[in-house]
DNA sequence: TCAAAAGTGTTCGGGTTACACCCATGG
DNA sequence: CCATGGGTGTAACCCGAACACTTTTGA
């Protein structure tokens, strides 16, 4: 804040902003990215698609509102909101982004494994897990488009989320977010295919991510099969590492349709 | 915003929310990273130093909104400011980083070139270039500090757009913000080595750059000397490219003191 | 003639890529 | 016994790190 406008704090002086948070909350499931939209029951957009979101309590942070909406729309408990990987992504400002006042919205994305359909509990009861048009190569000019905008400039934030996680995918361990706790890493390599839509080859993946200290963990116990068939598959949890250090640079031509 | 919440729209039914920018504007001048501060006039921190910011006015985005500030603080036109590199950062909203009444910030870093000290004009007069202290690689345990500390949570976001800033210059071309609009590699490699607090291969470097299409742009005209001695070198502009593909990553261990 | 900075060349090693091949399981 | 997915091995190749060396200027 300035040292040159004294008259700033009189909190009325000015007309009010609300301000309000914005959730991206992707998951993985079926081989889609998956997002969560709740349906809007009223004007403006009434019956239109958003992103969970909603005010800041008065002596909130913009994190903590973000959880607490998290935890309302997936019917998570608290607990379990407060361990999920959340992440501040941008803040939305434009002076008409919402027709009736003026609504200064911090956005959130989140990596959540593949969650139970939303509980009916309370505000989640509009919410539903909505799969991504097959995924296209971020920036790339042929983007696909959800059949039904977005309320709000919600798909302008939904674009910005997705090329994010897809970003973050390559210099971060983030994928595991998107694992149960324990997982094979043929469910881990299944994450960066889907959210990159790419093949990658499974012998170099997997010595990349073993080779990486910290990213994965070999645990003890049954293996699992990924798929219906095949050979079962060693069980692996996250590491301790956040950072990919060289990063799993996706790759460039050749993503499939 | 929420579908969940129609009392939200009365401008008044909560207690209102400022919504500021705070600026971390940084420059390159005798081999140190410089931030651009100023001096607070009042309480709170009367007397401590400050990023520069104000508040958003009722019609405005808070890109804008810092533009505005940016134009304002370091006395350079409007029409200089809109071209100059304006990113982001994050949104702060502790609700006790005010101490007088509920502010939410938006943090945005800006990289410009060597410009003249700040203006006597308007807001100008208590704005300085202050060196950082000698860098320390983002993220070590013995992060140095300044002497005293800034107001609010300004050392936080500081430090915030410090790690970003240096994490951009690894796979963006960002680093041509920094420099003059022609300039050598030379003069480009110290803008590295001085914001990583490093030292690069000359040689490397040079065949990185000119590697990567669209980084920097040959210019024809008169060679010029970096520093006071040696060969006269090549002049460069900034090219086309925004991302740096492949990265330039900052070596890890050995750097300087 | 020396110091300083620009610029060129070359070697070496690690990491990525591409692909061949074997193993374990269910149908 | 075959399809499916897990897992190992290996050779080619690319790129970055390291360093030797030449060129051009000012002092």
């Amino acid at each position: 804040m300035s040292a040159t406008r004294p008259e700033g704090y009189d909190p009325y002086a000015f007309e009010p902003f609300a301000v309000t948070v914005d959730l991206a909350v992707f998951t993985v499931r079926e081989g889609r990215l998956h997002v969560l939209l709740v349906e809007r029951g009223q004007e403006p957009y009434q019956g239109a698609w958003a992103l969970p979101g909603g005010f800041l309590l008065p002596r909130e942070s913009a994190e903590t509102a973000a959880r607490r909406e998290l935890a309302e729309e997936t019917g998570l408990s608290e607990r379990t909101a407060a361990d999920l990987h959340l992440e501040q992504l941008r803040t939305y400002s434009e002076p008409d982004r919402d027709p009736r006042m003026r609504v200064v919205s911090v956005a959130y994305t989140a990596l959540v494994p593949d969650l139970p359909e939303p509980r009916g509990g309370g505000d989640a009861a509009h919410a539903r897990w909505t799969p991504l048009p097959a995924a296209a190569p971020p920036g790339a000019p042929g983007r696909d488009r959800r059949p039904a905008p977005l309320a709000f400039d919600h798909d302008r934030i939904l674009a910005d989320a997705y090329d994010r996680i897809g970003a973050k995918l390559e210099y971060t361990c983030l994928a595991t977010a998107f694992c149960p706790p324990r997982f094979t890493l043929g469910e881990l390599q299944q994450v960066y295919e889907t959210v990159w839509g790419v093949e990658l080859d499974r012998p170099n993946f997997r010595r990349k991510v073993l080779a990486t200290p910290g990213f994965v963990e070999a645990v003890e116990g049954e293996p699992r099969r990924t798929g219906g068939r095949g050979k079962p598959a060693a069980l692996y949890r996250a590491g301790a590492a956040s950072v990919l250090h060289p990063p799993l640079l996706r790759p460039e031509g050749r993503q499939q349709t």
